[in-house]
RNA sequence: GGAGAGGUGGAUGAGUGGCUGAAAUCAACGGUUUGCUAAACCGUCGUACGAGUAACAUUGUACCAAGGGUUCGAAUCCCUUCCUCUCCGCCA
């Protein structure tokens, strides 16, 4: 959620920005000021007579201590007098909050000076590429037919049990996921990050908190009976440990990693883009979350970038490293970079990590803030990145390294698994 | 799921209708003292939204789990929900 100080300030710098974002209704800017100058206007208003009704009331108390009953009670008519002009501010100070606050939970997060203008995922800016892309022998195999050549992962199963999208692994295939998972967040503790393993399901004040509500309503698994949402990712969890929180300086930064199965309903997804492991409902992923004073989160999210390189690195991946252009960023998003793995039997990319910096955009709606050295509170920003998602993972280290007689491993997962090939 | 007891500021904890935005203690911070540390002493020490200011100062309102109600007046009384603890039930 924007502050509305922003826009107070450059409103028209701020509808520059949404436009990049391809925001279609600029006019909301101008009419949250507004309701913002109006709910101040009440606000002020209703704190000028609710200060007479408490003079008031205690100058009641004092008489009836003294025992002037008749005194008294000429205050309480007059006090009684006001009281419909207090119920109606007051009911109209809760509208216009409430007003004001739908309005600006609209607003997307604006967009940081170096995003590039435009909108579809062919405008992305590929800032990086790197690793050779492997030749692969006669007769490789895509990963769904890959898992099926070796029964890694069986889908029907999944499906039968829950649902498409709902891969069951096996055998290998299911002790090789839990491998990456705990390979991919030993990598990360070593970097300073703090692991977590958080609740799988959130109330809806934590949906709001990181912005999946009320944006993604829809996307989410919705469990009704106790309204809980099951988490799309663990950075909604992880991130709303910290909502209502006043940091102490010295705590900053919190870095934070989890590990977490991640739940999407993917409305309206079909074809050959979402093949075998490509999209599904539900997958795992270990996450990367800093909370970090304001004039470092650049700083930080290049830091971020280049751990999640080093990931990718370590597992002999080809990897390109795109910043994505205003029309393809999240809502919640000032700056995102996408990781992307080449599969080679797919011959494309696939995004297997993506690593934002969100500003104070999810804090201001958390309240979370910190305390400087003068005791001044003040925003934080939060980031976040996937470090890694694991199928996409899964799947290009199995195309990638396919041979003819089975699938090899890279180095740094050998000791890992237990043995140097996958197969 | 049943029965009971609770939820107060960073922590402990007082507070059953007005003198309580909240005692006291501890922690934290600033200072005095001190060769250093400690101790002692003095002071500061919640948040949000307003008014005000160049910025401070100052000042109004709201907040004692959350939401509603009673009252001139609510941390305190009533209702609902959530959470915690104890016992029972169920159960990995």
């Amino acid at each position: 959620m924007l502050q509305v100080q922003v826009l107070r300030n450059n409103p028209e710098l701020v509808k520059a920005k949404l436009a990049i974002k391809h925001f279609k209704q600029p006019e909301l800017v101008d009419e949250i000021v507004a309701l913002d100058d109006e709910r101040k206007r009440i606000q002020t208003e209703y704190d000028t007579i609710q200060s007479k009704v408490n003079a008031a009331s205690k100058e009641i108390g004092k008489l009836m201590g003294q025992g002037k009953k008749e005194e008294a009670e000429l205050m309480k008519a007059e006090v009684a007098s006001y009281k419909s002009q207090v119920t109606l501010l007051n009911e109209q100070m809760i509208a216009s909050e409430a007003v004001l606050h739908d309005k600006l939970i609209v607003l997307p997060n604006l967009p940081a000076d170096i995003v590039p203008i435009g909108k579809t995922p062919e405008e992305n800016l590929n800032v990086k590429q790197s690793g050779t892309i492997p030749v692969l022998h006669e007769g490789a195999l895509p990963h769904w037919d890959l898992i099926k050549k070796y029964d890694l992962v069986d889908f029907e199963t999944g499906a039968k049990i829950t649902g498409s999208g709902f891969p069951l692994y096996k055998g290998k295939g299911a002790k090789f996921q839990r491998v990456l998972a705990q390979y991919f967040l030993d990598f990360n503790t070593a970097a300073g990050y703090t692991e977590y393993l958080p609740p799988f399901m959130v109330n809806k004040d934590s949906a709001y908190g990181t912005g999946q509500l009320p944006d993604k309503d829809g996307q989410m698994y919705h469990a009704t009976e106790d309204d809980f949402y099951l988490i799309p990712t663990a950075e909604v969890p992880v991130t709303n440990i910290f909502r209502d929180v006043i940091l102490k300086e010295e705590e900053l930064p919190v870095k934070m990693t989890a590990y977490s199965p991640c739940f999407r309903r993917e409305a309206g997804s079909f074809g050959k883009e979402v093949r075998g492991l490509n999209r599904v409902h539900q997958f795992e992923k270990v996450e990367i979350i800093q909370l970090v004073e304001p004039e470092k989160s650049y700083e930080v999210l290049d830091q971020m970038v280049a751990h999640v390189e080093a990931l990718l690195q370590s597992l002999e991946l080809p990897y390109r490293i795109l910043r994505l252009c205003g029309g393809d960023m999240s809502f919640t998003s000032a700056l995102t970079y996408d990781f992307e793995v080449f599969s080679a039997a797919q011959e494309r990319w696939l995004e297997v990590s993506s690593v934002s910096n969100f500003e104070g955009f999810q804090t201001n709606r958390m309240k979370c803030r910190y305390k400087d050295s003068t005791n001044k509170t003040k925003p934080v920003h939060s980031l976040n990145g996937s470090s890694l998602a694991l199928p996409r993972i899964y799947a290009s280290l199995i195309e990638n390294n396919q041979y003819d007689g089975g699938i090899k491993l890279p180095k740094v997962l050998q000791s890992y698994f237990g043995s140097e090939n996958l197969i």
